[in-house]
DNA sequence: TAAACTAATTATAATGATTACAATGAAGTA
DNA sequence: TACTTCATTGTAATCATTATAATTAGTTTA
């Protein structure tokens, strides 16, 4: 885990008024190591043994807040459970169509598409949202035996 | 409304064996002349005077089959209700932060991105959403008055 | 440090979109 | 016409998320 990262969350959170307790702590910490876009309740559920009185209603509602404070994207899949990625350098998702694992992939942000966008529109642009679905190598195997 | 795209479109249901009643034919017509991208509710409550025995349960059932004979996307954003778009020429969205309209744009497909993707990461690609937010004009006026 | 204030956590109930289910009705076929 | 299959209907169930109210913990100030 990044002690970096952890720490300039912190130091975020702290800058915004946003006191630190010992969950936040936690579901950052968590955040941060695992990059694996957990759900709300996958976040509930790892950290269950270390806070057994923690609340699911604890993880929502800080999840909440790290994302208007900025230090996570939630992406949301319609029904199913939104994730959560803490927010680093520009990257993009694809996901696999068969079990749903989200993979990084870095890639240049697509500011031509904005702007052509906004011109066709008349919108003012402030962020775009760009995700590839496909096939894992993994399930590819799988298929193919 | 394109009468060309709903002969169309039932064709394809034809052949995919799916029966074409007066509800599935009336829930496609306003998918095709309706340009606003309906959730289901509003569909079932527009609908209402015309099938004042419809089941809302008809028609999340009609887009599900609409969706996988590939008539229609589903356009999910997390807790929110789904919202369904007609399928035509390729085209993305662009939508408003601030009052949810979703206005269409046209741009040529990112295949290079799709192509990036799929060898940093060695998926094989079936396709790719993005979306571009922002504010649209009207709320870009209400906001300076 | 102690009191006072504010914010966070907890437990639980409520919400709301969507789906599952069982019964009824309609379409296609022999 | 009878049979089989699929679609519709109404309702109950599901499940992620949010709201609420009471309690607890941090922070600030005297």
């Amino acid at each position: 885990m990044s002690e970096v990262q952890l720490k300039d969350a912190l130091d975020a959170l702290k800058t915004n008024g946003v006191r630190i307790t010992p969950q936040r702590h936690a579901i950052l910490e968590y955040l941060i190591s695992s990059h694996l876009h957990p759900t709300a309740d996958e976040i509930y559920k790892s950290l269950e043994s270390d806070f057994p009185s923690m609340s699911v209603a604890t993880v929502y509602n800080n999840l909440r807040v790290f994302r208007n404070v900025g230090l996570i994207k939630e992406l949301t899949y319609g029904d199913a459970s939104s994730r959560f990625d803490f927010v680093t350098h520009d990257h993009y998702h694809i996901i696999c169509d068969e079990c749903g694992t989200i993979v990084d992939f870095h890639h240049p942000g697509l500011e031509e598409v904005e702007r052509l966008a906004s011109y066709m529109t008349g919108f003012q642009v402030n962020s775009h949202r760009l995700e590839v679905y496909g096939t894992c190598p993994a399930c590819s195997n799988v298929n193919v035996q």
